[in-house]
DNA sequence: ACGAGTCATGAGAACGATTCTCAGGCTTGG
DNA sequence: CCAAGCCTGAGAATCGTTCTCATGACTCGT
């Protein structure tokens, strides 16, 4: 069903700097990441990994204020939601509080279906702030 | 202190075209509508409006799934969230259940500051719908 | 190991949304 | 009515992301 992906060392660069870390990061972040590292690889391909990946639910994707997408490769398998540093991309995998009920309740109620949602959090985190204020 | 902003006709214009409907609306989509109605109206202008009025809170935006932003004048004034249909852009503002509380828990719980939150609902309106399926 | 058939890669072009530039137009305070 | 300055609009410029296509790398059957 899941069709064949070849494991290529792209795919395994992309996904190695992914498991590498705990932030967020863009594709370009992951790109150039990749080059300083030595395993550079291709700006289409990152892109291309990434989107397979987030397809298969690999990783998590979420969008910038300003729509750029943010990646992150997280511990749960589980939905679950975050609450995620403006500055350093730092994640922490939290639990929406009922989420699913109230939203499958409130668009019950107004008659939509196919009902998906997005509760995230944004924040300064504790180091970053510090950085900050000096 | 809020800066003096001038009262031009595509500004009314702008403004107008949004208070014109319930639905989410893109900027561009509001750059043809204005230009089919007669009010032709620059595309930057209509984005630099749509900035300013966001801005100021006047209207609400949200992204879509791919990163593109949808404006909407609210008729609540107080914080609130959205079911948003993914096809026709038809919202209804909905309460959302004391996530406010919950994420300052959840956040000072991480040494998170300034905190924002994101909570929106996709979904497939019944008209919609019934137009999909036939 | 050899070759055919495929999927994957990467450089650059193409795209779509949004922002910037700048010369000329409109508003507003006085 | 005038001056000073915000506004506007067309087009160029950005930026993130996707597409194109020639070339490279896997896999499998033999």
């Amino acid at each position: 069903m899941t069709q064949q992906l070849r494991m290529t060392k792209q795919r395994a660069a992309v996904a190695g700097a992914l498991d590498a870390t705990d932030e967020f990061r863009s594709a370009q972040q992951l790109h150039e990441l990749l080059r300083d590292r030595g395993d550079a690889v291709g700006l289409a391909t990152v892109y291309r990994t990434l989107q397979s990946l987030a397809a298969g639910g690999e990783v998590d994707v979420l969008r910038t204020e300003d729509g750029e997408a943010l990646y992150r490769r997280c511990v749960r398998d589980e939905h679950h939601h975050h609450l995620v540093c403006r500055s350093c991309g730092t994640a922490v995998e939290i639990d929406g509080p009922t989420v699913e009920s109230w939203a499958a309740r409130v668009a019950a109620a107004q008659g939509f279906s196919d009902i998906e949602h997005t509760v995230e959090l944004w924040g300064t985190c504790a180091a970053c702030r510090a950085a900050r204020e000096g």
